[in-house]
DNA sequence: TAATCTGTTATGTA
DNA sequence: ATACATAACAGATT
């Protein structure tokens, strides 16, 4: 489900619930989902306060006493809030969060999802952090432009990879090089300082008008209570063989890396 | 019906 | 540095 508007979505509604509560246990229902950390591992934040709930990129991070407790949700997880445990239905469930009065149910169907939990005393949140790119919004533009300015492979891809810039997924990746009227095979080394300043401009817009409405939900994202609302505003992202609604040229969809991309043959011309 | 493809992500390998 | 396979699974497509 998430890109950071989602990410973000999730983090604000779940920090309503849980912003100072105490988490009684967790209780690990699908083992063989969690590759990178221990079960034992999960124990440490038993009995521990929720400080804050925030989002940076697309890592959901929950701030307790002493540790930092980081959920990536990659493509499926969900979260539902139950009051009984006779209440779940226990597909897919990964994890279940036991507070006082409520259950937090972590779903995840794939199980590509990814938990982390760092003790405060250390380095290692910090260090993990800083193998991220700045969200757009913090982007310093000629810092990026040195990053890209030899890379041969395309802007697209460029833009995906988390350790160049944080928060932008498939989806959104489409809409801002739409919006900045580049093709997303443009290799890094043909675009301009000028051209990647406009990408980080409209990556910012982009990405704070999906918070506002909530996210987009395309297949099935809701975070908890909301549905998003940003799918209505897509140019270019599954609009395949339709008309573009800006110069009615019809949409195209390639694959880049792999991933589907669409984009507008008129406006986005490829540089060679 | 069954095989194949696709996917709001990311890492490991070569 | 860059391309490809892989993780695990459901739903769509062929």
């Amino acid at each position: 489900m998430p890109e950071l508007p989602e990410v973000k979505t999730v983090a604000d509604e779940l920090s309503s619930f849980f912003k100072n509560k105490t988490i009684i246990n967790l209780e690990l229902i699908t083992k063989k989902s969690l590759k990178n950390i221990s079960e034992e591992a999960l124990n440490k934040i038993n009995n521990e306060e929720i400080i804050n709930i925030y989002q940076f990129g697309k890592h959901l991070i929950f701030e307790t006493t002493n540790y930092n407790f980081i959920l990536h949700l990659r493509m499926e997880g969900k979260f539902e809030i139950i009051k009984n445990k006779n209440d779940i239905n226990l597909d897919h469930v990964i994890l279940l969060i036991n507070f006082e009065k409520t259950i937090l149910v972590f779903k995840d169907h794939r199980k590509f999802a990814t938990i982390h939990i760092f003790d405060k005393k250390t380095n290692l949140f910090n260090d993990f952090l800083n193998k991220f790119g700045k969200e757009p919004w913090n982007i310093i533009v000629d810092d990026l432009y040195q990053k890209i300015k030899n890379k041969k492979s395309p802007i697209k891809t460029i833009l995906l990879d988390q350790s160049n810039i944080s928060g932008l997924g498939n989806i959104y990746v489409d809409e801002v090089l739409y919006k900045s009227k580049i093709h997303p095979l443009t290799k890094g080394n043909l675009i301009t300082k000028e051209e990647l300043s406009t990408i980080v401009n409209n990556s910012t817009l982009i990405l704070k008008e999906a918070i506002e409405l909530k996210g987009t939900t395309i297949k099935t994202f809701h975070s908890i209570n909301n549905k998003g609302e940003y799918q209505n505003k897509l140019m270019v992202h599954t609009k395949n063989k339709l008309p573009c609604q800006n110069c009615g040229t019809i949409i195209e969809k390639i694959k880049v890396n792999g991933r589907g991309t669409y984009y507008c043959p008129q406006e986005q011309k490829e540089k060679y």
